[in-house]
DNA sequence: AGATTGAGCGGCA
DNA sequence: TGCCGCTCAATCT
């Protein structure tokens, strides 16, 4: 289902209750690319609130972790995918990891965390835009753009903070 | 079952 | 800086 906020569409998957896929907040003209779906008019509350939640997170509003703790999802994903997952959940709000960090840790290559992030099904929930290479940004799904609005967003309110 | 493909990295000139 | 080789899970063919 896809959930209008404002001028933001949100795609989510639900199995039974559970939020097993989300895309991040995008653009009438984005949405469709990623998510085939009709957006619902009128949602019922259980589901607009995980809508909203997602929305937060785009805009660095909530944590991660409060985000993880309210939200009903399941992931649902290969061992190695979920033990990647599993790492960058640890990654504290307003900071950032590399690939070959996480590689180090898991015993494997970066390409392969790479791999394992690029179909991380719960962006935002889990947040694998704070993984980054070495030298650079790294990349995205969504458009290197959007994890670049994001992490700055969450650098600027951790800043604030103090 | 084998080949290809990356959201990467380190070394070397 | 720029290129080359290594890496390895997932996705083709």
């Amino acid at each position: 289902m896809i959930i209008q906020i404002d001028d933001y569409f949100i795609g989510m998957i639900f199995k039974g209750n559970q939020l097993v896929r989300n895309t991040i907040p995008l653009k009438s003209d984005e949405i469709f690319k990623f998510i085939n779906g009709k957006v619902i008019d009128n949602p019922e509350d259980e589901y607009l609130k995980v809508a909203e939640i997602i929305l937060k997170l785009y805009f660095a509003e909530i944590d991660d972790k409060k985000a993880r703790e309210i939200i009903n999802y399941k992931l649902e994903v290969p061992a190695f995918t979920k033990k990647v997952l599993d790492v960058v959940k640890d990654v504290e709000f307003g900071s950032v990891i590399t690939y070959g960090d996480i590689a180090k840790k898991l015993n494997t290559s970066p390409r392969a965390v790479g791999m394992a992030l690029k179909r991380n099904p719960l962006p935002l929930i889990i947040p694998c835009h704070r993984v980054v290479a070495k030298n650079s940004l790294g990349g995205y799904s969504y458009g290197l753009d959007k994890k670049k609005f994001v992490l700055e967003r969450e650098r600027l309110k951790k800043l604030s903070r103090y």
